[in-house]
DNA sequence: TTGACATATGAACAATTGTTCATGTGTTTG
DNA sequence: CAAACACATGAACAATTGTTCATATGTCAA
């Protein structure tokens, strides 16, 4: 049962905080979504999405990027359900998913103003 | 007072989105936050850590990795102010610096569940 | 159909990152 | 003091990442 290991001091504690870790799969869920925010670009174009939709080249705009580098980004955070997206004619229209994101950036912006 | 922009579509929505973006300093703690937490080995360190304080060899022995490495993501999340630690004797004690990192983990677990 | 436009994507490249290994620091015990 | 221990840190390396550039896709208008 016991995996080998290390030289541990606190049996006890260990074995807690064992318990509360997360299986692999939960562990990369969340540290995929993190990840996404961990770029300044990524995080400028949620922000964006946070107020209103917008299109890719607006996004451009507000992120003083290209808009192929948008572009790239955009997908990723279309592959975790970040944003959503919309066509009307030749223009994709991206948006937030939903708005657990814009909180954690909330919370997060209210925890480093500290 | 414009930058040299690209073609943007809806201008007003660009100026909207654009007074929301916080400037560089904050988007920079920000994505440090983020950042901090999208790797799994120092993801799982803080969740350790939110059940109770641990000293390194435990968090190594809790998280399946070195000591040496344990400690160079320790040093992270203490320059980040996410960990504090106590010393006693030789034994070297990591906790949680306060409970928002606890929670917002807590949100995005809730979030990736869905 | 052809051209223009908005967006997407693949390849390639520099930059960043996390680990390992070796060594250094600080503390206790003999 | 010296040895043992817990931890910290620097260098180096492989792996990952974000951008750029070129090209592809999809839509509309002429």
């Amino acid at each position: 049962m016991d995996v080998c290991q290390e030289k541990i001091i606190h049996h006890e504690s260990v074995q807690k905080a064992r318990n509360n870790i997360p299986d692999m799969d939960a562990l990369h869920s969340i540290t995929g979504i993190f990840k996404a925010l961990s770029d300044p670009s990524r995080l400028k174009i949620v922000i964006a999405l946070a107020k209103c939709e917008l299109c890719v080249c607006d996004l451009a705009a507000v992120c003083g990027s290209s808009d192929s580098a948008v572009s790239h980004q955009l997908r990723i955070l279309r592959n975790l359900k970040i944003v959503r997206y919309r066509r009307e004619g030749k223009v994709v229209y991206y948006r937030l998913d939903d708005h657990h994101v814009s909180t954690l950036i909330n919370q997060t912006l209210e925890h480093v103003k500290e």
